[in-house]
DNA sequence: AAAGTGTTCTACACTCTGTAGAAGAATCTT
DNA sequence: AAGATTCTTCTACAGAGTGTAGAACACTTT
């Protein structure tokens, strides 16, 4: 049920980012400076897009129910619906269900996790 | 890096459900059976899948790294590279690894496990 | 009302997936 | 060994999802 694009993605990493609400203004121009960024400043100059393309996306990510935006004001305002680390461990628990020994997976996952990670767990669930 | 379609997904299933290495064929007939079954056997029998669209898939799944094969044997034979567990757990490190804030991820994550779950969870790190 | 700014519709190319026929390769039969 | 049978590879196509954007329509502002 979730699986993003490329540009999708990028798009939802700069809602998560700063996350007030954006217009596909903003996003248009955050994007073509993180794409710029990523380039090294030389040449090859990060590919504006046109907003246009940022409204599509922004319209198929509101359908996918990850972005809601704000109709009220005029240039409407998108902004996420839940943080990346709601919709991150959503996406886990996802994952996890997908299986049918859920116990075992989770075996090979705590396996695995580094040892801070470890101690974060160990943290969450000695309280509770 | 994997998502898998609805066929491949149910090949696989197959593949790691019975673990001996299968042939193309084999899966065929179990697929159809498999169709067969979640129709409750009346009528709109399981549509039968041409061998070669079981073989397409297949290679699709090798080429993914999901699906090893026997090429010796003159009906080749498949079998999962891992097993249902690992890789739904590598899984699972994989979106976990999505999100800067790993540990945030995790606190979100664990807030939302069963019980049993967490219980498993308390035992593999040590905690009781 | 005209100009400017923003949004929706429509469209197209490309990739991925389901689906399978045609053609080529290996194996088995007689 | 030739023919029949079985299996694999190549090629193909349709439908969905994604990147990309122009054209047309709507709202604001002056």
């Amino acid at each position: 049920m979730a699986s993003l694009g490329e540009l999708e993605r990028a798009v939802m990493d700069l809602l998560w980012a700063g996350h007030e609400a954006a217009t596909a203004n903003t996003l248009r121009d955050l994007l073509a400076q993180s794409t710029r960024a990523e380039n090294g400043t030389a040449g090859h100059e990060g590919k504006d897009l046109a907003v246009t393309t940022v409204l599509t996306v922004l319209s198929r990510l509101e359908r996918k129910g990850l972005v809601e935006r704000e109709r009220g004001t005029r240039p409407h305002r998108y902004q996420a619906v839940s943080s990346r680390e709601d919709h991150t461990a959503e996406l886990m628990h996802e994952v996890l269900g997908s299986a049918p020994d859920r116990e075992a997976v989770l075996a090979r996952f705590i396996g695995s996790v580094t040892d801070t990670e470890a101690e974060t767990l160990r943290k969450l669930l000695g309280l509770s």
